[in-house]
DNA sequence: CCGGTGATGCCCT
DNA sequence: GGGCATCACCGGT
């Protein structure tokens, strides 16, 4: 019987909800018995609504796991070479998720590390490719339940609203009237993406 | 510190 | 065939 505490958490939310939601909660990847830690720094919310949110015109083979159930992860290829990745939030049917884009290490950062191929801190897990590939996060994880091993997703307790910035998104050319502020990050944090 | 750019393949039109 | 929810490296300042 697996854990519903997390798709009953975002199924009900909307994606800027979760997005703030999602701050201060921490990923577990567990290779060959080590955990991996990281701590969530920076997301950024992707709405159905949105014409830069790849839901926006509506299920595709790609995005699909969108439309599914909350609390699985959207994992998607990009430029050639980059895997980033997604928790879906609101309800089945319903193409919406938050985009993970950066972590403060916790645990594990031996093996980060190795996957990264860097030695500076600062450059571990700030930025949604670089994040996945020191987890070892790639398409094999799309669609896959966040409250079950290897990869979980621990919901830590709710932060103040003062302990959360709101900015504009990044990498965005689309959405002309976002003048929303859909990316949140954890205050006074130096483990940002740029 | 900053901006420019090449890498590289999949998805959707 | 165009474009991409990116990154690392390079050169100029």
């Amino acid at each position: 019987m697996s854990d519903l505490s997390l798709e009953n958490e975002f199924s009900a939310m909307s994606a800027t909800e979760a997005a703030a939601r999602l701050i201060g909660c921490e990923i577990v990847r567990t290779i060959a018995n080590q955990q991996l830690i990281g701590r969530i720094v920076e997301t950024e919310a992707y709405d159905q609504g949105d014409p830069a949110s790849h839901s926006y015109r509506g299920e595709t083979p790609r995005n699909s796991v969108m439309f599914g159930p909350a609390g699985r992860l959207y994992v998607y290829f990009t430029y050639g070479m980059h895997y980033c990745m997604n928790v879906v939030v609101g309800p089945s049917g319903y193409g919406a998720a938050v985009l993970i884009r950066a972590l403060e290490p916790v645990a594990g950062q031996n093996i980060m590390y190795l996957n990264r191929n860097i030695s500076d801190p600062r450059q571990l897990l700030n930025g949604p490719a670089k994040l996945t590939q020191a987890l070892a996060i790639n398409k094999q994880f799309n669609g896959h339940n966040l409250a079950i091993a290897p990869l979980e997703l621990k919901l830590n307790p709710v932060l103040a609203n003062s302990d959360i910035n709101w900015s504009r998104r990044i990498g965005i050319k689309e959405a002309p009237e976002d003048i929303r502020l859909w990316r949140a990050s954890l205050k006074g944090s130096s483990y940002l993406s740029k």
